[in-house]
This record gives C-alpha cells, sequence and structure tokens, in this order.
DNA sequence: CAGCAAACGGAGTCTGATTCACCTTAGGGA
DNA sequence: TCCCTAAGGTGAATCAGACTCCGTTTGCTG
C-alpha cells in the first residue's frame, strides 16, 4: 500500500526532518517534549506531523525502532561472549542502562515493555524474542529457572522503568533487576 | 490547624458524600472516572470537591489510607503467624491481590510505590516500614537477603501495578512477583 | 434574627493532543 | 513548457480533563 506511489519529494524530507528532530529531542532527555514544538523544529506544522504519524506515540516507535533493534543485537552478541546466565544480566542492566540515559529512552522502554499498545507490537516482540533466546540458552545450560518467558521479564522491566519518575531512580532500577535476577536463576 | 473550628454541618457530609462516591468508583474499578463524574455522583459542584481535596490525587490518597493501613497490618499478622520470609512473600501477593481486584487500587498503589509524590508519603513511609518489618526479620533469621530496604521492594512492587493496563496482568504480576521474591532470599 | 465567614456552584481557564476544511505545489503527461 | 490534479501542507479550532475564580448561598453564633 505504501508503495503504490512513491511519496513526494517534500514529503519523504519532512518525514525526515520530523523524525530528526523528535529523535534529537527524545535523547536529548525532552521525553515530555510536544507535538507542536517538534513540529515547529522540524520546520512544519502539526497537521503535517499528523499526516505522517499517527499519533504521537507512533512517531516515538518510529524513533525507537532502531534504538531496538540495535539493543535486540546486543542480546544476541552477548549470548556469544558469555555464559547464558551472565548475558541476561548484562542484557537487563543494559535496557535499565538506556532507560537511564534519557527518560526519552526510559518512556519508550516503558511503552514497548510494558503496555499493550498494537503500535508497539514490533518492537516488543522482537525484545521478547531477544529475551527468549537468552532465557532458552540458560535454561539449557540449567543456570536458569524454566517456565519463564520473555514476556515476563520484558513486563517485569517495564515496571521498573515506569517509576523513572522518583529520585534516585537508577541505582533503585539497578538493585530491583539485580534481585529480580536473582530469581531467575537456578 | 484543622481544629480551629469544627466545619460545618453541610461542609462535613459533602466531604463524605464524596469520599463515598470515590470509594465505590474506585473499588469498582473504574479508576479512571473524572473529578466531575465524582462530583456529580455525590451531588456536589467540582468546586466543592476541589475545597475539600487539593487534587484529584488527593482524593484518591484518602480514600485508600484506610485500605493502606488495613494492608500494613496484615504484614505484623503474617509476621506472627508464619516464618519471616513466608510472611514476605504473603505479603507481597496479597499486595498484588489487592491491586488486581479492582483497577482503582492499582492505580492507587502505584502511586504510593512508585512515584514521590508527597501527597503519598505517609502511605509510603507506613508500608515501607511494614516491609522493613518483614525484611528485618528475615534478615535475622537467615532466610533473606540483607542491605534490601522496604522502599525499593515497594518500588518493585509498584513498577508491577504500573503495568495493569495490559491483558493477563494478574498472573504476569504474581508470577514476576515471585521470581522478585525468591531473589530477595538467601 | 442579623451578620458574616465558610461553603457552594459552575462557568471559565489551561495544557496538550488531535482534527479538518481549505490552500499549495510536486510532478506526470499533452 | 505549461496545466492539472491529487498528494501534501497549514494552523485555527475542537476536545478532553484537571483545576481556578468569584459571585451567591447558608450554617451558625451573638
Amino acid at each position: 500500500m505504501t508503495s503504490s506511489r512513491p511519496m513526494r519529494a517534500d514529503a519523504r524530507r519532512n518525514r525526515e526532518a520530523l523524525l530528526a528532530a523528535a529523535r534529537e529531542a527524545f535523547l536529548g532527555g525532552e521525553a515530555e517534549i510536544q507535538v507542536e514544538e517538534i513540529a515547529r523544529r522540524a520546520g512544519v506544522a502539526v497537521g503535517t506531523l499528523y499526516r505522517h504519524f499517527e499519533t504521537r506515540e507512533a512517531l516515538v516507535e518510529e524513533v525507537y525502532r532502531d534504538e531496538v533493534a540495535t539493543l535486540c543485537g546486543a542480546a544476541d552478541e552477548h549470548l556469544g561472549r558469555y555464559a547464558p546466565e551472565e548475558a541476561l544480566r548484562r542484557f537487563l542492566l543494559l535496557l535499565v542502562e538506556h532507560a537511564a540515559v534519557g527518560k526519552g529512552m526510559a518512556v519508550a522502554l516503558e511503552s514497548i515493555m510494558a503496555t499493550d499498545s498494537p503500535v508497539f507490537d514490533e518492537a516488543r516482540t522482537q525484545m521478547a524474542q531477544a529475551l527468549d533466546r537468552l532465557l532458552a540458552a540458560g535454561v539449557a545450560a540449567g543456570t536458569l529457572r524454566e517456565g519463564v518467558g520473555g514476556r515476563t521479564v520484558l513486563r517485569a522491566l517495564g515496571g521498573v522503568c515506569g517509576m523513572r519518575a522518583t529520585a534516585g531512580w537508577k541505582d533503585e532500577a539497578v538493585r530491583i533487576t539485580t534481585i529480580f535476577f536473582d530469581g531467575l536463576r537456578r
């Protein structure tokens, strides 16, 4: 459907400008930036933003698609470098770390991990599968408990990311994640 | 300051009506009920609601004050009946259970547990202290790990409650809580 | 029963996301 | 090259919901 006609040059240009503006804002910690402001920075009107992205969330998702893919790649990389158990531990902390970098990423991770929004279906599935691979490897090695799915772990992490508004969030998140991880071990 | 003058009869009546309406709604699962609607059901105008409660959150807090106290009481009761470890496990699951009953309670618990909002300071402190007692008993008995505060546990639970919007929430929450609990053991 | 501070009512404000009726313009074709 | 048309753009307006403001009403004390 998207491929019916190639998309006009100015349209593509504006789309890119919007993504760039949003990316810069989110990664810069301006998680709560308003759609009007994103549009302004991209040099277009809000209407244009909404022509390209269904909702504010959809734009967020688009921005973090790459980021998510990179993170999932890290899961497999860890799997090749460490014992499954250690790979999982590092991956979990990596997620927390990312959530801690800028509020934006935390918002995205939370949305990806702890909601059912269909907007994040793809990202969620991708992440859950990466976690499944880590968990399965750990189970095979006998170091991780059986019967826990990537989805469950994802939700737990999502919950932790949901409390990022509080003071001293990161330390607390790391502590909780570590405790949770210990619970996953045999 | 509140005791300077006894509060007019109609004022007290309205305050009770508002609390009753809010309680009924929250416990009935209407977590997202609007302030206008609460006021309407109580037979007053929004202005009156705001005369009695600083913000929507403050009303929520008021509604759950009793509930929180009851829950904290349960912690001590468990402590007298079970081994510290088991008491903690039951208490954690009790919190999840309460959050699962109605969305309203989950919202309240989340706010109490995972935010810094001063509105919930009292409830949060109360809960954290109840958990501290459980944790301390477990540490003394040698069955729970040292160095984890009630605050941390509270936040972890708060995170879990924050994902209540998703399908199959309760099962997931119980599973996550159980894993987390296992992580707390020696 | 008068006087007045305490309470009340509810329209209006504010913040932000989202929409929509109307204008612009890229770009394929004669 | 120029024209036409539909894709694309615009931004004022709408909507939602929490919260405020101030003129009006009313419980209570002297």
